[in-house]
RNA sequence: GCGAUCGUAGCUCAGUUGGUUAGAGCGCUGGUUUGUGGUACCAGAGGUCGUGGGUUCGGAUCCCAUCGGUCGCCCCA
């Protein structure tokens, strides 16, 4: 008795926080995701940004003295790890450090200023829920050697014409703040600080903690019983020096003149230090807990904590994969289904498909099955029509045209194109 | 790190006072019938009921642990 002994072959799990996409459905995220990046690079170079590629790694340094002093970040959040040749480097949880070093090493100060856009691949050791992910994906745009209030509105226009162009600036909505310069910022601190402190007792477990490691966060607590406080904490406009309100009514103003919806939210914060003046995010209550679609905001101070000459910078970025589950309707292209009616007539069909696919016409061949077959499953597969080739092409009749949607756009383009291909007369749809 | 919730076929899911060989739809495989073109019919394959313990005569079902998914807290560059 031959006993089977099926070793089960454990198949390697994927990662936590990493995901697969399947595109070719019609709510697919793959295909929203390629459809937010193709938007991203199409409205990108209206705006005049040059396309940057940054390695998807660096040395651990990078992104350690761009987050500063948030250890926390540092030590649990980063996927970091040494080579193998004992050198510590780390997966970027974000755009602008790289592109900050980049700046720096590439000598691209004589560009300056100088805009750049870049999208792709971040990782952050996290637990992953709703729309936040190990792997994920966004894209980014950074004005870098500007210090003028119109970098920050051009910004700002480009990131809502994005939104706009995704369809998904409904029930979106650009919260606006300003955390002033250095010293309006270190004097609304102390104040805050202070407020906080005297309500000590009133403050959530978490908050206290804040107190200690980063003050401003409690403002923007979830905990209900923080709330009271922290509604009635100063805002930062009475610390704002003269030149930061400036700055911030003139950003404010460009966005008025360019049209762009905002609200002000006074306890919009950021938690690093080299942020100054417009601190913003494009928020929802469509994706859960993660409201935030876009977010950026100037940090004038970056890229002298990394080494470089003091240069003012602005810039965004925006998850992926948080757009593509707002994207509610995808352009579909028209696409035809070619079936030959016989298989002797398979040779016809495949020179009449490579012709409408030279054509730039989307064309879906099915490998096996008869006629009636491939017909049923070009129409689950939701073509905008098949094509039956009956007879030799070059003989009248030869193929005959159905429509299977009830799309006029698309079926016109589809017909006009069989038409093209095949010569005027010789469809007789 | 903490909490809630879920885990049955490739997919979406049924399946409770614990009781014979665990089901459906879709998909897949094969066949029949059609045959100038949207919903046909028949059959079949496919399941360690996440995993490991425990209670019981008997566990997909109850208990514990563990792994994984989802959502939330913390964090959010």
């Amino acid at each position: 008795m031959a006993d089977k002994d099926t070793k089960r072959i454990e198949t390697p799990r994927p990662i936590r926080g990493t995901q697969d996409m399947l595109g070719g459905t019609s709510d697919s995220l793959a295909d929203r995701f390629a459809y937010v990046v193709e938007t991203f690079e199409r409205v990108r170079k209206l705006y005049g940004f040059r396309r940057i590629e940054v390695p998807v790694f660096e040395q651990t340094a990078v992104f350690a003295r761009s987050l500063g002093e948030s250890t926390d970040v540092v030590s649990k959040e980063m996927y970091t790890f040494e080579d193998r040749g004992g050198d510590s480097v780390t997966l970027r949880p974000e755009f602008t450090a790289g592109i900050a070093r980049a700046y720096i090493t590439e000598g691209w100060q004589q560009y300056a200023p100088l805009k750049v856009a870049t999208h792709g691949p971040l990782f952050r050791y996290e637990r992953p829920q709703k729309g936040r992910y190990r792997q994920f994906h966004q894209v980014d745009a950074e004005i870098i050697g500007a210090a003028e209030p119109l970098a920050d509105v051009e910004l700002l226009c480009f990131a809502d014409q994005l939104l706009k162009e995704l369809g998904i600036n409904e029930g979106v909505t650009l919260t606006l703040n300003t955390l002033g310069d250095a010293q309006s910022r270190e004097a609304w601190r102390q104040a805050l600080v202070a407020h906080f402190e005297a309500h000590r007792g009133e403050l959530s477990e978490d908050s206290l903690a804040r107190l200690e490691k980063n003050p401003l966060r409690i403002l923007d607590s979830k905990d209900p019983r923080d709330r009271p406080i922290a509604d009635a904490a100063p805002d930062i406009d009475a610390f704002l020096t003269e030149e930061a309100r400036q700055f911030f009514d003139k950003v404010t103003a460009g966005l008025d003149a360019a049209g762009v919806a905002w609200q002000r939210n006074a306890r919009l914060v950021r938690g690093l230090d080299y942020y100054r003046h417009t601190a913003f995010e494009f928020v929802t209550d469509r994706l859960g807990a993660q409201g935030t679609v876009l977010g950026g905001g100037r940090y004038d101070g970056l890229i002298e904590n990394m080494g470089g000459p003091a240069t003012p910078a602005v810039g965004w970025a925006a998850g992926i994969e948080r757009l593509a589950m707002l994207v509610d309707r995808l352009p579909n292209a028209p696409t035809v289904a070619v079936i030959a009616d016989k298989p002797e007539l398979s040779g016809e069909a495949n020179t009449l498909i490579t012709k409408l696919r030279a054509e730039g016409l989307a064309v879906d061949v099915a490998y096996k099955g008869n006629a009636k077959r491939q017909a049923e499953i070009a129409r689950k597969a939701a073509n905008t029509a098949i094509i039956y080739v009956r007879q030799p092409l070059l003989e009248a009749d030869s193929v005959h045209l159905t429509f299977v949607s009830d799309n006029q756009q698309a079926n016109n383009v589809v017909e006009t194109s069989v038409a093209r291909v095949l010569g005027r007369g010789n469809s007789d749809k």
